[in-house]
DNA sequence: ACTTTACTCAACCAATTAGTTGACTATAAT
DNA sequence: ATTATAGTCAACTAATTGGTTGAGTAAAGT
C-alpha cells in the first residue's frame, strides 16, 4: 500500500466520518445538486456547508463544477470503492462463525 | 437510521481514518495480540499506541481483555460490516456506467 | 442601473486529536 | 525482597475541526 493510497483512505474515512457529509453525499447520490440545494435541509450556514463539501471535494468524493453563479455537485464512487475493498478484506470477521471456521481452515488449506 | 447508528458510523469511519489505526486492524485480522505486540512497530510511545487502541475500543471495533498485567486485544467485525452495508448503497458509483444504468432503471422499475 | 442570489474569504472561537513526558500501579520473574 | 515488565493516568502542547459572523464578489433578474 503507497503512501498515497494510505492518505487517500485517511481523506475518504474522515471526510465520511462526519453525518453531515454523510447526509450529502446520500443526498448526492439521487443526483446532481448545487451548494444552496445541499445546504437547505440543514440548520447551519452555507459557509459551514460550503467547508464540509470541500472537505468532500478534497477527498475526491464530491465533483464540484461551477457554471454561472451556482456550484453543481456530483457524487464521484472511486473513492468509497477503494474504502470498501479495504474493509472487506475484514470480511471474515463478522461473517457467521461457521463460515469464519470455513473461510480460515480454506485459506490455511490453499497455503499448503 | 437511527441517532445510535449514526454515531456508531461516526466512531467507526473516524477510527478507521488514521493509518496508525488501520495498521493495527490489520494486525489484529492475524489473531490476537497484546498492546506491546500491537506498539512493538510503531515510532510512538507505548501511551500514543494505548490512545489508539482505547479509540478502536471506544468504536467497538477492538475488544480488550485483561490478564494478568497484559492487555490482549482481539478484532470485531460488526462495525465494520454497519460500515461496508452503509457504503454498498452508493455502490452503482464505481461500477461501470452501463450498470449504473442498469441498476437505475432496476431500481426505477421496482418502484412502480 | 439596481437588487437579489449564490457563493467565497478571512478572522475568530471552542472542542477535539495526536502526540509527548513523568509519575504511578500492578503483576511476574529472579 | 528486589527488580523488571506492562500498562495507566494526568498534564501539557501544537495542529485540526466544525462552527460562527461580516464583508466582499460575481452572475442573474427586474
Amino acid at each position: 500500500m503507497t503512501v498515497q493510497q494510505m492518505a487517500q483512505l485517511d481523506a475518504t474515512f474522515s471526510a465520511l466520518s462526519d453525518g453531515t457529509r454523510r447526509a450529502i453525499v446520500t443526498r448526492l447520490a439521487d443526483g446532481e445538486a448545487t451548494l444552496s440545494d445541499l445546504a437547505t435541509p440543514f440548520d447551519m450556514s452555507l459557509t459551514a456547508v460550503s467547508k464540509h463539501l470541500r472537505v468532500l471535494s478534497d477527498a475526491g468524493l464530491v465533483d464540484i463544477e461551477k457554471r454561472g453563479r451556482t456550484r453543481h455537485c456530483r457524487l464521484r464512487g472511486a473513492p468509497i470503492k477503494e474504502a470498501v475493498d479495504w474493509l472487506s478484506k475484514y470480511e471474515s470477521f463478522w461473517i457467521d462463525r461457521f463460515d469464519a471456521l470455513a473461510r480460515h481452515l480454506a485459506k490455511e488449506d490453499s497455503e499448503k
